[in-house]
DNA sequence: TATGAATGAGACTTCATTCAT
DNA sequence: GATGAATGAAGTCTCATTCAT
């Protein structure tokens, strides 16, 4: 009732230990996931996300401290989510593919990913408005590009050293652009057109460092 | 837009006040820039938007029906000055230079002109995050796209016209892509690199289509 | 909308520049000191004390910060109000009389004082509770004590002077405590008997340092 | 009070869990005293009270139907551990001491019994506060008045019958008054200097009813 | 017209109480 | 019974918008 009993709480919250709860959790970062990608992360309410969850308002805070723990989570798990299928898409025989097949490869998969993760994209959109938590998205853009670095710099042999990082980040961006521009247009046929470009715009991008020029 | 600012009884007596009022929109749309700039749109308060202007939130309701519409006159400002910069861009001698002059110069002028208007990058960045008014965003680069097509169609013969529009559509997209990143990024540095990078980039995209295969 | 937007404001909140506002400011107050009596300040609801003032919410706030601060300048005023009584009591001819009548004038003045403000009885009943703000009312008590002792010092010859601030303490003390339990038993007829009661107490209490014992 | 504790059917195999029960009860009691007297009743959380009983909310609830429940059992609780007190204080051979004595005893038995009860002083002192259980404070003081009236009557024998109450009611309150003061001050020094004014206030009241002016 | 105080809907968050396990 | 997660009413506070001066 007074002031100071709004006192900060322990800063964890409780940890799950309850399958249900579990359970609960993940639900609430669904309908979290959701309600960011319809009406951004700002507007949305707690109310409206407990509402899309199932739960309520009381529930959530069972388990985040407030509304920005939610988004910090979700974006957490993206990234982790995008590491693994990096690793998977990496660790492949990814490399013993030319550099086109690679490129069409990686654009294929990112973009299904990309697709099938809706609210991942509400997320991803929105990290670089939140300023709060930009460096999350830009951790994550910059994750990813130092990742493709280390395939550049097997098969880019023209490629110098000193211009890999810029190359890496420019395709990174480049990808990003063009999944949220799909995403903004909507339609399936622009979306398939959309990939078949982006590939075309990588690939005519990095060709001229595949092979040294010699003579 | 506005509320009753087109109302011009006895337009004698009115030219002061017109002109005052006037002054005073500017330096609440300025004002206004600039704090969306600072905060982000939705974080910006009215109050702190007439703070600034020197004004009153009175004022500002007096011109504008609420926040958003600062926002959206805004944003139709800035598409206006895109337009008159692109017909400056396009009606000037640049058709007769070569397609790599085209895009370094139309890059290097995107580029300094989106580095000075500082407002105009926060607006800009804001337009995916304020749902209500994305639409606006997407006009300003469709019409981007729209203006580049025409002069895709001259100096890209092998391009067909079919694909003239996702052409255009991915070439605003990745400078718009990279424009943000440059203003993400932050430093002056990478910003050069980054604008080299883009001309590089859509140069490689764009150069197969310039003449037509013969045999 | 974000976690961070609450942030901490102008702390002296605004300053009453017009008389409307000084007004409703008095009108805040006066509601404030009437819930808190009815239902003590912890219970108190700013939407409570915005009725009884017959202001909203915001309204409040715009002059305080918060609930606290609410009652923090109640306190404050009773404080000043306080100060100015007993130096208005003192500053008489009070001097002049003796002991038993400065007693007996004393307790009536302050009987009356009390009777009369009857938000300064709930405030002050309060201070005692309010953990965070015991202070305002400790210091309250312990200024009267410094006051008596001026006086005591002039009147009471056979009190030693290093007696002379628990004597004091404990009559401000036992004054307090009989103002405080006329208030709760409510009636009339009580209250009367108990004012006359404790002029008896207090004269019993300091009648043997009225003299010093010679011989 | 309690819910439904009071249901013996089949009392024999009931023993040992009304046995735990009643240790549980026990443990959150004391829990809440503590609770209580360290942030106050209205601030104290019975998620709090569990936690430091080693319970659980739910567990509580079984005894308790609310919050308020837990203070007023305990009000009753030092309730009727004050009354023990004062029969045992007054039961023994307190009678055929002198007044000064009586009161000397009395009050630093009184004292010490507060100074022990820290839990009690908690409660005690949060009476006023929460107005809905005012009551019982007031009855707890009311009781001892009582009693004490008892005993005036057998010692104080110039007091006048009708008299008896209010000089009762006043040395009640003022033992109490100077108790919270001695709380409120902290220091053991005070507390020492005051019990000992205490003493002489008392006396001094008391002593003109001692005996009856003769002549 | 300009000002800025007033309004009040609505957001966040807490916590007493209930209830499924 | 015991547990602690779930609930949601209620409280605090903000700020877009209105309106009296």
């Amino acid at each position: 009732m007074f002031v100071n009993r709004r006192k900060p709480k322990d800063p964890e919250r409780r940890v799950p230990k309850q399958k249900r709860a579990h359970e609960r959790i993940e639900r609430i970062l669904d309908a979290a996931a959701d309600v960011f990608a319809k009406v951004g992360v700002e507007a949305a309410t707690i109310e409206q996300i407990a509402e899309e969850a199932g739960t309520s308002v009381g529930s959530i805070y069972q388990f985040f401290p407030n509304k920005i723990a939610l988004f910090e989570e979700l974006a957490r798990r993206y990234h982790e989510k995008v590491k693994v299928f990096f690793d998977g898409l990496i660790g492949g025989a990814l490399l013993d593919l030319s550099v086109k097949d690679i490129l069409d490869a990686s654009v294929d998969a990112v973009w299904v990913f990309h697709e099938q993760e809706t609210a991942f994209r509400a997320v991803w959109g929105d990290l670089g408005f939140t300023r709060n938590v930009l460096v999350e998205g830009e951790a994550l853009n910059k994750e990813f590009a130092r990742r493709i670095e280390g395939v550049l710099g097997k098969k880019l042999v023209a490629l110098p050293v000193k211009k890999r990082p810029i190359v890496a980040t420019v395709m990174v961006e480049v990808l990003t652009a063009m999944l949220i521009l799909s995403t903004r247009r909507g339609s399936a046929a622009d979306s398939k057109a959309l990939r078949e470009e982006t590939k075309i715009l990588l690939r005519r991008y990095v060709e001229p460092y595949e092979v040294r020029l010699t003579r």
